[in-house]
DNA sequence: CTTGTGACGCATC
DNA sequence: AGATGCGCCACAA
């Protein structure tokens, strides 16, 4: 496994997520078809820029891991496509993302 | 080759 | 609910 192997199958789940729907990074993962990797989801979308919907990757529960300050930012991004939140998080009860299968 | 690093995830306390 | 610890895996130094 190589990287470009990895980031491509990454960034095409990330694409897949639709506005106004989130993903977690172990989502992600498992969608791109590489279940224990969410740390790389981490590296690919720190790396990639603004070139993914890299705001409509979150963590576990909802929970928003930026700092601060870029937290905001996301989190606005976010409302902006209806998503809505519970206190800090988003409720994933309503805007979790289900792939309905792994793309290859 | 060895270590440290991440926008993590989950079990425990 | 918040804090800690450990597992995870590619990558940079």
């Amino acid at each position: 496994m190589n990287r470009e192997v990895l980031s491509s199958a990454i960034s095409r789940a990330v694409l897949e997520i639709p506005a106004g729907k989130v993903a977690t990074y172990g989502q992600v993962a498992a969608a791109a078809g590489y279940p224990r990797y969410h740390r790389q989801v981490v590296q690919v979308l720190n790396k990639s820029g603004d070139v993914l919907p890299w705001y409509r990757v979150v963590g576990a529960g909802g929970r928003i891991c930026l700092p601060p300050d870029e937290a905001h930012e996301q989190r606005q991004l976010l409302e902006v496509e209806g998503v809505r939140f519970t206190g800090t998080r988003v409720r994933m009860k309503d805007y979790e993302h289900h792939w309905q299968r792994e793309p290859e």
